[in-house]
DNA sequence: GATTAAAGTCAACACCTGTACACAAACATC
DNA sequence: GATGTTTGTGTACAGGTGTTGACTTTAATC
């Protein structure tokens, strides 16, 4: 292992700024403009909404909350019926349209929704960079920590991921993909991999992403919050994020290696 | 780059048996035992059926194709119905029943289809060693060669992996974790990895595993077949995998550590 | 060739689905 | 306080769903 290297997985290295990952509550509240149809905007100073519009949140909240509710168990999103939303929500069927057009306008909404928590969680880590000790090791935990807190969206995002309608996947697609770009910029600024250019620092992103992605849906997986396959999950993120660290202290930038190659063959001529 | 893994990846290494992973087609039929009620069992070197055998075999298929094809689209397999199903395949509803008892049933058949189908994969590819050159970049692309040439059945597998049933997905993550294992004893054989543990060969096997999946699903949401994207995919897939061996080259092992571990506290209190 | 079992058809059932429409209540605005 | 809009309710319809039981056809078995 390279000394640098060790130095950063067991003491921690210090001004990093990637997974830290505090834990938040979700952002829950949707600013939704409210359509008024005859040009009389409503007013922007005025402080969100009267009685009226909190009732409107209110159900719309109890529409989206049901529908996670009901993907906790067997269902996927396009098995479940409109009609069985409106029921779980309270309400009676027809009122779903006051909301949403479709139910892939709610899928849209809690895919929004999802993302948007992420990235809010990305940005506090971001705000408030780490304690530098065990940097891997408290990252991977605190995520793990935000996902079981988080588990209906999380849920929904695994089952959707590849099981949605096209427009579904596509959001989803394109959240991972900022989330790996804004990963990317962070470590560019982390001295071990400075050297390196934009497209390989993406492709490391992609698959630390790639790697957290495939233990949440372990996580999401376990039967029950049993605390020790949690830990034993935590290790395996660490172990596996570890190695991805070891091999991009052996990679050879692309810019370096055409050097390289270039410098053998003149060696080669000239010998 | 240790210069034996850079030996190993642009001009190959000897009777390395990985994911070379060669063409085959599907193996199709499923030979179910006819139940005969009366206990008056079908003598068994009777070779496989008449034409009533037959007939039933080809409406079986028919409903599991049909199930496939009307997964090519938006739909999940639990959002598709029976009728649905019955109707794809020409063929009444209730002739269902005589094939399976449930869609849970053909789902579970399908899942066992296209795990089959991947083992066969599997055993063709040890069975016959690799030509040792460029061995990442030939496996890669045979693999997805492969998964395009049954672009179905993967689709099936990556919308059920998270979105089916407790059922189907704990068949699918049983048969990857076979798959992982698999791999894992093909790379003990590896001298370079020789030095590591069951333990650490199921870690890194599970990395290349998950990698290729993440790689896969990849492809089957490619719009339509471009070449051009695949090549891209390809090319990604290899050099995240190079990034791991890279990383297993400087893995320190587990029992390595330790007694490095204990060495420098003895220096310490001998010193 | 008669008998028997299997594979597939047909009609019917009770239920659930998405959506359209007319209406009642709650609220905002003038 | 009258007026108009928004949010939610009730009823209704046409169509899809899983499963039933009694039936025909087809082919194995004696």
């Amino acid at each position: 292992m390279t000394p640098t290297l060790r130095k950063l997985y067991y003491s921690g290295a210090d001004a990093v700024q990637w997974p830290s990952v505090m834990r938040a509550p979700l952002a829950g509240k949707i600013r939704t403009m409210t359509r008024t149809t005859r040009g009389r905007r409503r007013d922007e100073e005025q402080p969100e909404g009267g009685r009226r519009d909190a009732r409107k949140q209110r159900t719309r909240r109890a529409l989206l909350d049901a529908a996670l509710d009901l993907m906790q168990g067997e269902q996927s999103f396009n098995s479940i019926s409109l009609r069985e939303v409106a029921r779980n929500a309270g309400v009676v069927p027809t009122a779903f349209y006051r909301h949403f057009k479709d139910m892939d306008e709610l899928g849209l909404a809690l895919v929004e929704e999802a993302l948007r928590a992420l990235r809010q969680m990305m940005r506090e880590a971001r705000a408030a960079p780490l304690p530098t000790s065990h940097l891997i090791r408290r990252s991977v935990r605190t995520y793990l920590r935000y996902v079981q807190d988080n588990e209906r969206y999380f849920q929904f995002v695994a089952k959707e991921r590849f099981g949605g309608s096209r427009g579904i996947r596509l959001a989803i697609r394109q959240g991972i993909q900022l989330f790996i770009s804004e990963l990317s910029t962070d470590l560019a600024r982390w001295p071990f991999l400075s050297r390196f250019s934009t497209e390989e620092l993406q492709m490391f992103s992609t698959m630390i992403v790639n790697l957290m992605i495939n233990i949440t849906e372990l996580l999401l997986d376990l039967p029950y919050d049993d605390d020790e396959e949690v830990e034993a999950l935590s290790h395996l993120a660490e172990q596996q994020m570890l190695l991805i660290f070891l091999g991009t202290g052996q990679w050879i930038p692309k810019a370096e290696r055409r050097a390289r190659k270039e410098a053998k063959e003149n060696s080669a001529s000239n010998g």
